[in-house]
DNA sequence: GTCTATAGCAGGATAGAC
DNA sequence: GTCTATCCTGCTATAGAC
């Protein structure tokens, strides 16, 4: 018979650390993290992480890989979003923004910063090629540019500027609270058009 | 009778570690920071450095306060760039990507991103109101949008963005070499105007 | 004045009680 | 399955030789 308290099974208890451990790396790194922090903000002691990960470089490069993966299926699926080039790249740019993505964007950010990262995060990082993120960007540029609308000029240039921007702006958002940075998104691509 | 060789004085010495030291700690933060890592930056010993410096915490700090006092007097001279309102935020923008004071706008970000920075440091960063700086470039947005260049709307969100983005922008040029950031200035400020 | 060697401590990882 | 009490490594900071 199973339990019906809140306890919880082994993938469960996985994810809820995860999470916390998410949280913490993408604000403070993989030095900046210690293991007693991950635990307060999981709310179980210090020593618990260790049944179910090997090392705080495990959890990390975990996070990296399932951040990058993310990251893969959000340019996948770019073509989705319908509309003009403006409105594919602001629909685009609000994904971005959103909760989960942001932190996952984040701790990316903190794994690139890093000259020593452990073993298996670098490998997920080299894995990812930009040139993929890149293939699938610029043709909604190209095509903005083709439509008039956007301003002319190296179109891979604007994207890497494009790309600084919007990691400027999460990375602001982690700092000041209550703003509406959802409404500035509109003004942040006045970058790319004429 | 001074010495000719290239023996160094305190004063020197104590510059040379600073110099290393900021380069590193801009780059990975407090913790991120060993002072091994600054040891070899600066070619010297690794215990060398306590003869010059309390702790590693007092560089930081010293560094941390050195950053907010360049800040606020590059502020305070905005004024003397002289031209549009454009033109006096892309003068003020190109002196922000300069390599001095990217070094030293990286190691403020680092240290508004840590709760645990030490003492002094924190001291100088709350001292440090960013209301001086509001108070300081509010004036040219609004500007600029009597003289009809800057698009209307609140000044101060316009503000933070601005801010945000050119921080992505100094973050990434830490990133990609190579590229000439100067030149997009121009289209960077298209987030202001209309 | 600078280096090398090491003391002391913080934090990652483990062992063992419950 | 979870917690508490250590072990052990790596880093800050100091001592002492040159």
């Amino acid at each position: 018979m199973p339990r019906i308290d809140k306890m919880q099974s082994e993938q469960e208890r996985k994810d809820q650390i995860k999470k916390a451990a998410l949280k913490i790396f993408a604000e403070k790194g993989l030095v900046g993290t210690k293991m007693s922090m991950i635990a307060e903000e999981a709310g179980i002691s210090q020593g618990l992480s260790y049944r179910y990960f090997e090392s705080k470089d495990e959890i990390f490069a975990l996070l990296v890989e399932e951040a990058i993966e993310e990251s893969r299926k959000a340019i996948r699926d770019i073509d989705k979003f319908s509309g003009s080039p403006l409105e594919q790249l602001k629909s685009f740019t609000l994904q971005m923004l959103d909760e989960n993505h942001k932190l996952y964007f984040l701790l990316v950010q903190q794994a690139l910063t890093l000259e020593v990262i452990p073993g298996k995060a670098r490998e997920a990082i080299e894995r990812y090629s930009p040139q993929e993120t890149i293939e699938r960007i610029i043709p909604i540029f190209v095509r903005g540019q083709q439509e008039g609308v956007f301003s002319e000029g190296d179109a891979y240039k604007q994207l890497i500027l494009y790309f600084s921007v919007v990691n400027g702006l999460i990375l602001q958002d982690a700092k000041v609270i209550g703003m509406d940075w959802i409404r500035e998104v509109d003004r942040l691509l006045n970058i790319l058009t004429k």
